[in-house]
RNA sequence: GGAGGGGUGCCCGAGUGGUUAAAGGGGGCAGACUGUAAAUCUGUUGCGGAACGCUUCGUAGGUUCGAAUCCUACCCCCUCCA
């Protein structure tokens, strides 16, 4: 009975944030024969081999494998370079390069660093899928492929669509989910991960192990963390994401950019904060009593305190303050070099070249546009002049919005 | 094998001989306001020291006073029938 109560505490947890889990019943008889036969449980997460910038999207997954870890499982942390070496299987992304030996194992490396900010190393093997599908022969394939049908397949929702909607689909496109299924079938997994979009290949998983005479895996979804767009899903391409890798200072203006709307699901999704807390947060905010900006501030000093330690994130909020609040210097203002030859006689340069000199401006048609617009401060004050001259000096404080600061080197 | 549709600026997308550096939207940037790099509103968004000029509408030629728009060839993408 004692047992029992663990269990529960366990399933508690694991289930913490799921948008679903298949099914409830299976998880909690895996958790009860791990616990008795002392047998960790093999949890699964593949991944894309071609973009190893980890952000805060992919973290909601991990941040579960990490759970798993805690309560004693081992985490198959698989790299689908077989998969990722054909093409992708969605895209309208073109035809995708196939990504070389070395590139993989870059790729591979640069995910070790990343991962282990979350994930546990002892309790994590990183796997290549090309070890058990490059070796398959044809029979092999016909034989996987067999255990799968048409219409089965037509059940994918994104199948479903272009089907209807007489877009092509590719014949390989089908062996996709089958082999992100086979994955399961090599490693045996007892349970699997991935966002909610992956819901139709982690079922494929367990079809597939059942079929090869295994025990179907679990396959828990989580849901996907929406960009600082506070839209559409975190993703690298969209540009809406925050790199857990990020300077602090930059992690925290992300955190501060996203909709106050989408604050709550970053708490519950992306921090370590207990559901009665995040619950507690949300009362206070429709109840007037905390303010959005404060809570956000919050979200933003977890969040870095996560990845770059407490300090950081303190660091990173004083300096948000400086610049945003008080409207002050950085603490650090990245420096630029003139020389002597670079200015006029009179010690001057066109203000519209010095923009674009430093950096602050791409071409001198957007630098113009900008001190037009009155975007330009030169040590503070405003520049609206495009064809003013400046006096070139050292130390001198140029700055474009809000948040772009170059200071001027200079030594006649 | 046959028939047809299409390639336009960062992205989507309108434009079928001149007032088109190219509508509209998205995104980006800047400003105002503020409660934060939220929200909202406004402006802006090819390059050049710039009331002028240059480059851009898949590529290369051609017609024309003038081409994103017409012609020729080529490249690429897509759909349907088989």
């Amino acid at each position: 009975m004692y047992e029992e109560a663990e269990i529960r505490a366990e399933l508690e947890l694991l289930s913490k944030g799921a948008a679903e889990i298949i099914n409830v019943e299976d998880l909690v008889e895996k958790l009860r024969r791990s616990r008795r036969e002392k047998r960790p449980l093999r949890v699964k997460l593949g991944t894309d081999p071609s973009c190893p910038d980890i952000h805060l999207g992919h973290t909601v997954v991990y941040r579960k494998l990490k759970q798993f870890q805690d309560l004693g499982h081992e985490v198959y942390f698989l790299i689908g370079d077989f998969t990722g070496r054909i093409g992708d299987p969605t895209g309208r992304s073109t035809t995708r390069r196939p990504l070389s030996k070395e590139e993989v194992e870059a790729n591979a490396q640069t995910y070790r660093e990343q991962i282990f900010k979350i994930l546990n190393p002892e309790r994590t093997k990183i796997v290549f899928n090309s070890q058990w599908l490059a070796p398959l022969n044809f029979e092999s394939v016909l034989e996987l492929a067999s255990h799968y049908t048409v219409a089965r397949m037509l059940e994918r929702d994104d199948f479903a669509r272009r089907f209807a909607e007489e877009k092509p689909i590719g014949l390989h496109e089908f062996f996709y989910p089958l082999m992100q299924g086979y994955d399961s079938v090599a490693l045996k997994a007892d349970v699997e991960l991935g966002g909610t979009d992956q819901k139709f290949n982690l079922l494929v998983g367990r079809e597939l192990q059942r079929e090869y005479g295994q025990e179907p895996q679990v396959a828990i979804m989580m849901p996907l963390l929406v960009g600082t767009d506070g839209v559409q899903k975190m993703s690298k391409s969209l540009g809406n994401y925050i790199g857990i890798n990020e300077p602090p200072g930059e992690m925290y203006g992300k955190v501060m950019s996203i909709p106050d709307e989408v604050m709550l699901h970053y708490f519950e999704l992306t921090t370590d904060l207990p559901p009665a807390e995040v619950r507690q947060i949300e009362e206070g905010l429709k109840g007037g009593r905390l303010h959005p900006r404060e809570v956000k501030r919050r979200l933003a000093r977890e969040l870095v305190g996560l990845y770059h330690g407490r300090e950081a994130a303190e660091r990173a909020e004083e300096e948000f303050d400086r610049i945003f609040k008080r409207r002050e210097l950085p603490e650090e203002v990245p420096e630029v070099q003139i020389r002597p030859e670079e200015v006029s006689q009179q010690g001057t340069m066109w203000a519209v070249r010095l923009l674009a000199r430093v950096g602050l401006a791409p071409s001198h048609g957007e630098a113009r546009r900008l001190i037009e617009q009155g975007g330009v401060k030169l040590d503070g004050a405003p520049l609206l002049d495009p064809s003013a001259e400046v006096r070139i000096e050292d130390g001198l404080i140029l700055q474009v919005g809000k948040r772009r600061f170059v200071k001027v080197r200079f030594r006649p």
